[in-house]
DNA sequence: ATCTAAGATTGAACTGCGTTCATTGAGGTA
DNA sequence: TACCTCAATGAACGCAGTTCAATCTTAGAT
């Protein structure tokens, strides 16, 4: 069928996200701006919306690929830690550490980003979310081989919104005073302690 | 000098900071509007901009409130909790956990408000934090009597966003699938094993 | 190749927001 | 009472996201 139209379409779709991720990445969600959108990519403002929904759909595009890049760098941080398990958590916790302080703007926006209320996230996100989970959960079922799987995968959980916290909050006071150095060394500390004493 | 006016003026302060908590509590912080306000305060836009320098200011005052609502809260769990150290951490966490789940917009409000990047925290907000940790680092004292003091800072830190970030996803998530009680329980399965085996 | 209907493209206009400011009005003082 | 100062007012401004009637392009049928 259409074989023009559907090109541009998916020219512009793809353009679009590239300025926005630049955008978002160099300047933050807040600067992401229709008119200056349509300016730099060579549309009228109406244009965007034959291609996406509204402002949050793109932004939720930019976010996909944000959140698929963390999934790499994490997935590459692993592929390169020592057998050890507990290290293994250690390890991707600082390389998430890693990725949101030098992605900052862009990590933010995954949480900003404002979803309709009650409704679902998005099929990337939960499958993005369920690559991470189980890259938690297996060094985390060696180091507790004997805990009931109901347990582990709320361990799981837990773990990581207990890193996501210790970066959310030290980064945000980037500024005052709490360093990278210190945000590693908390990661560290708080995975040690966790499972220094296994059941 | 000025009676009757600047009783008016605290006197519309007042009334605006009541009904803009009301309006967070109720429908979070986005619903919070000038004209709106000014109605139902039964003043002009404008009247506004003489007593807060913009909506930020107001909803930092609201924030303070919540804030401290927030403190007495874990005050009064710690007052009301066991002997035992672990115990009282886990006490805190959880009456922090159900703070922000009975008080979910009016908490969300309290970092969704933007600061203007490079700019310090508002001193009521540290001074409050400070209250918080210090309320954590007397119980992680008794439990790791052998740390140094600087370790001790940082956990406490890492704790305190460790239980942030549990509540934070735990409460996003609320419709997924994440009941209070498996909020609770992360908690809990957490600073138990974090403090199971102290050093 | 031509025609035509479907739909893509356009940008001015609409809506809703925070904030400002010239004008109006009230309060305290001489 | 007269006057000056400053608070109060709400229309207007600037700036967003989004819409839509008008225009143009395209793809398929003839």
């Amino acid at each position: 069928m259409a074989t023009k139209t559907e090109l541009r379409r998916q020219e512009l779709r793809d353009k679009l996200i590239v300025i926005a991720e630049r955008t978002i990445a160099q300047n933050g969600l807040s600067a992401l701006r229709a008119r200056d959108l349509a300016k730099e990519a060579g549309c009228a403002v109406g244009a965007i919306y034959n291609v996406f929904g509204d402002l949050t759909d793109l932004t939720l595009a930019v976010n996909a690929r944000t959140f698929h890049r963390l999934g790499a760098d994490v997935a590459e941080a692993l592929a390169n830690a020592p057998e050890d398990p507990v290290e293994q958590l250690i390890v991707m916790a600082q390389a998430y550490h890693h990725f949101a302080a030098q992605n900052h703007q862009s990590w933010r926006a995954l949480f900003d980003v404002e979803r309709a209320p009650g409704e679902a996230a998005p099929d990337w996100y939960l499958q993005e979310m369920g690559r991470l989970f189980r890259y938690i959960s297996d060094p985390l079922a060696v180091v507790f081989p004997n805990r009931p799987a109901d347990e582990l995968a709320l361990l799981t959980r837990a773990l990581f919104s207990s890193v996501h916290g210790i970066v959310l909050l030290g980064l945000d006071e980037a500024s005052a005073g709490v360093s990278t150095e210190n945000i590693d060394r908390m990661i560290a500390l708080v995975l040690r302690q966790f499972a220094a004493n296994p059941k």
